[in-house]
RNA sequence: GGCUCCAUGGUCAAGCGGUUAAGACAUCGCCCUUUCACGGCGGUAACACGGGUUCGAUUCCCGUUGGAGUCACCA
């Protein structure tokens, strides 16, 4: 059989990177081997469900291309499968009475009061619970007393105290933990609706899935799991637990937490290739040295079996990197297309857009980066004359003043604006001085600009601002100069 | 605290008994076409510790330490 696999969210907030990594994860191994990929939104939790987070689940599924290919008929496409949706059939609950009916589930009438009894604080305020199967005891005839008595109950997994449980990780191994650690955990909560444990098995195998693809934090309650199939005497499927994504303290993602977020991201000027691509390699690495992917490409290369171990670092100083070289690579117009807004934003008078746009392309890493990177062409902003003192192209204030006075009749008396024509005359000047480009182009750069870096030369930048303007700024930086000299 | 997992530079990571221990990001330095930037080149920087096994351990085993996850009518 190919495989088949399946991102099961729970709506219940933002969608972060690691979500993201997950559903990737799960997309690849099934396309890898030309398998099935599903959705199954997993909403049992009625409290935490959170209004919209299933269409956050979609619309960034869709954005960054995980298309599913299976599930319940949907304008003419495939809607996901919604356990919600599922539990009206009765699946659920029918699948727990089976067990009940093999003795390896039973019913818990036990109260909220009692349970809270139950309690044992470990430390600093933790408490855990360790149910005591005293439901389990009950008779048939009390069990059956208290439904027809319509006393609200839960659905326990019977789970024994003695021996061992073993499962098997196709990253992590076999993992084994005395029986005596396994709750008996809850399959279906008293208002009906099934628990994640529970819908999870029984979705997977009523589906069958082939590969589980899951956080790493639901390693410890793997084996329940295995134990659960056991029960049922169904095989089961392949686990693949992932490695966590942590933030920079080496701690698990947050739904909560700040830029961590797609969507955020999105917003921030992130490009959804280049987050795909990043987070692929997070946790994954291919044979070769490659690290530009494309989803297709990384269908190609993607062999599981190559997934780490061990938690990754979410680093968005490399995904800065990362999306500044899918920039780079962009199709010039497409680049415009979305690099406009920005420019716009910075710039109300007069400007070649495109020009300006090109010059920016090669040195942003999102575009956001563009409004602080070209700001200076709208207005010279207030700047410091030490600016002029430059070590290494040997300026500083006074032979800078002296360049600047030089150089303003020739570009007063100067028509051709363009580059080329002004970067004749600074290069005819840096002749007759005998000096290197630097001495002269330094001062010039930071007259016209006001600023430590700029995306463009000297000459480049008088281009975009006309004669007029470039003058402006020269006779600005004349004073400056002179003013600094006398105090 | 119990249980489970993990452990190569600041970060992502290759390595799967014998290597000068790759590569990328970041950082630092040098070079360069119109200087800063962009680009190119180079440098600094790692096998947590202690025992085994072995002719030989980063690699296999055990322990220690450290980190993380988990212990709900949440997923």
């Amino acid at each position: 059989m190919k495989n088949r696999t399946r991102y099961a969210p729970s709506p219940t907030g933002k969608m972060h990177v690691g979500n993201l990594r997950t559903a990737l994860y799960e997309f690849l191994i099934a396309k890898h081997e030309g398998g099935v990929f599903m959705l199954r939104i997993e909403d049992t939790d009625q409290e935490r469900f959170v209004e919209g987070a299933t269409e956050i689940i979609y619309r960034t599924l869709e954005r960054v291309g995980l298309k599913h290919d299976e599930g319940p008929d949907k304008d003419g496409g495939y809607g996901p499968y919604v356990q919600s949706e599922r539990m009206k059939t009765g699946i659920y609950m029918k699948y727990a009475k089976e067990l009940i009916e093999k003795g390896e589930a039973y019913y818990c009438f036990c109260d909220k009061e009692r349970l809270d009894s139950l309690k044992t604080e470990v430390v600093e305020g933790k408490e855990i619970t360790i149910y005591d199967k005293h439901c389990l005891s009950l008779s048939k005839e009390e069990v059956e007393a208290n439904l027809a008595a319509g006393k609200p109950f839960v659905i326990r997994q019977n789970n024994p105290r003695e021996g061992t449980t073993t499962f098997h990780d196709e990253l992590y191994g076999d993992i084994t933990v005395e029986n005596a650690e396994l709750d008996d955990m809850i399959l279906i909560k008293s208002d009906g609706y099934p628990t994640y444990n529970f819908a999870n098995v029984v979705d997977d195998h009523t589906m069958n899935i082939t590969h589980v693809v899951r956080g790493n934090e639901y390693l410890s309650s793997s084996p329940k799991y295995a134990r659960l199939y056991a029960a049922f005497g169904w095989e089961p499927p392949k686990y693949v637990h992932l490695p966590l994504v942590t933030d920079e303290n080496h701690k698990k993602l947050a739904k909560r937490g700040g830029s961590t977020s797609f969507e955020d991201l999105m917003e921030q000027g992130f490009l959804a290739e280049a987050v795909v691509n990043f987070i692929a390699l997070l946790g994954w690495s291919p044979e070769d040295n490659r690290e530009i992917f494309t989803l297709e490409e990384l269908i190609e290369a993607f062999d599981y079996h190559r997934i780490s171990k061990s938690p990754a670092v979410y680093d968005i100083v490399k995904l800065r990197w990362m999306n500044g070289e899918y920039i780079k690579a962009m199709d010039f117009d497409a680049f415009y297309g979305m690099a406009e807004p920005y420019l716009k934003e910075a710039l109300t008078k007069d400007f070649d857009l495109r020009k300006i746009a090109a010059m920016v392309k090669t040195r942003i890493e999102v575009f956001p980066d563009i409004l602080e990177m070209v700001d200076f062409f709208q207005e010279l902003p207030e700047y410091d004359p030490a600016m002029y003192t430059h070590k290494k192209m040997k300026t500083n204030a006074q032979s800078s003043l002296e360049v600047l006075s030089d150089l303003l009749p020739r570009l007063e008396e100067q028509e051709d604006y363009s580059n080329d024509g002004l970067y004749q005359t600074l290069s005819k000047y840096v002749e007759e001085k005998g000096v290197k480009n630097g001495y002269v182009m330094w001062p010039v750069r930071t007259a016209v600009s006001g600023k430590q870096t700029t995306p463009a030369g000297a000459t480049e930048i008088m281009e975009v601002l006309g004669k007029e303007e470039s003058l402006k700024r020269i006779r600005k930086g004349i004073e400056l100069l002179r003013n600094a000299a006398e105090a």
